[in-house]
DNA sequence: TACTCTGGGATTGTCGACAATTCTGTCGAC
DNA sequence: GTCGACAGAATTGTCGACAATCCCAGAGTA
């Protein structure tokens, strides 16, 4: 039903279209084969997700999202990361542990061999298979949209050099208290997780953005 | 520019149309005086934000929210207005202090005279200003977005017999924490405020509600 | 009786046309 | 040269009409 709304968000997460770039109607009904109706329908959905923003008579933009605003985002995905990870803690099957493991030797063959592209993919991997196997929808749909609206700016963090050993330290940490089955551990060290992403993007401060960034489709933290 | 969205989601979550019914487009851009445009508008924004459910071909109708769902729900408000209450800990003035003191004042003044409509109304008072004051954008979004959710739930309480006691000693508690700049404090009590309300709601059950509720603009909790 | 098929009515989905608004570039006055 | 007024283009907002789909009642059949 929404599946040009998909589209249009998948588009704009991909980086095919930036932020700040106009999205104008009659040009996307027609580059996605659809009426205008259909556009209009996604840029109201994609609003309240915060990724689109629109303006009366003056039409619609991919919204910017500055970096306190991505800070706050990133802290409210630590709050309920945790609470996620505290749920697959409590409830995972061995099954289940036994995938995390492997994601997590994917993750760091994929180290070893110093291929980010790979490692971003994992990474992806880790968190949404966590998602899964908590149950917790609510919280799973929450951060879900709250990586996207973030994802410019994630994305950053993946061509940052020596970023991902320590990335991968404190996914194995999450995984082993997931495993032990350690639900205050797993909260916890989810938290710290993201604490060091916050800390980064707050080191970062308002650099320029590397300029040649096209291929957008990568998710690291 | 979606003052019918507004419109719409206030009668939705006023009572005004229940859990199940059927949202004609015709009938509402009637009775909004409208074009079916603008509601269908709506019906998207609304979905997006979990007050609605559509088919395709088959139509819209005010979602119905399942007892565990509201249990997530509110959990998921835990984690978020524990980070707010901490945030709000660090930063509030004095004038905030205040404020929130004169709130908790006014509540107490409101179970004395076994004013629960007044008390429900002071409780929503409270966590507004205390969203406001933590300068948390998104968490407050979030958590707006979740209490509209489970409205429906949340009333129930409001109708619980001696619920508004604990209620009150909880939001002191909560408004302690703050004022002494405490934000663990503040957070811990955040939580267990809210733990509390997820007990309730598992002893509740799947008791049937209330029947006759017709002004439903309470927020208790 | 139970089941299938079919038609009409009601509702949603989609398209096109036109009105309303904003934006852009040009012209003239000072 | 700078500023404001103004016309034309481009874009969004809105309405109506028609097609597509679903739902339900009723006839027909084994």
């Amino acid at each position: 039903m929404d599946t040009v709304t998909d589209t249009l968000r998948t588009d704009i997460l991909s980086g095919r279209f930036e932020p700040g770039d106009r999205l104008l109607e009659i040009q996307l009904s027609d580059h996605y084969d659809c009426g205008r109706d259909a556009i209009r329908s996604a840029f109201v959905a994609l609003t309240t997700e915060g990724l689109v923003q629109r303006e009366e008579n003056r039409g619609a933009t991919v919204r910017r999202i500055s970096l306190t605003e991505a800070i706050q985002i990133t802290e409210a995905r630590s709050v309920l990361e945790s609470l996620i990870a505290a749920r697959a803690a409590r409830i995972a099957t061995p099954e289940d542990h036994n995938e995390l493991l492997e994601v997590i030797a994917q993750m760091r063959n994929a180290v070893a061999k110093n291929n980010g592209a790979e490692y971003s993919e994992l990474n992806g991997v880790f968190h949404r298979r966590l998602r899964e196997m908590s149950g917790h929808e609510i919280a799973s749909q929450l951060v879900e949209n709250l990586r996207n609206r973030a994802a410019h700016h994630q994305y950053r963090l993946a061509v940052m050099p020596g970023r991902s050993a320590d990335s991968l330290e404190q996914h194995a940490a999450i995984a082993a208290a997931v495993v032990a089955g350690n639900e205050d551990a797993a909260s916890a060290a989810m938290g710290a997780h993201l604490q060091s992403v916050i800390d980064v993007l707050k080191r970062w401060g308002d650099l320029p953005a590397s300029p040649s960034q096209q291929h957008k489709t990568q998710e690291t933290d």
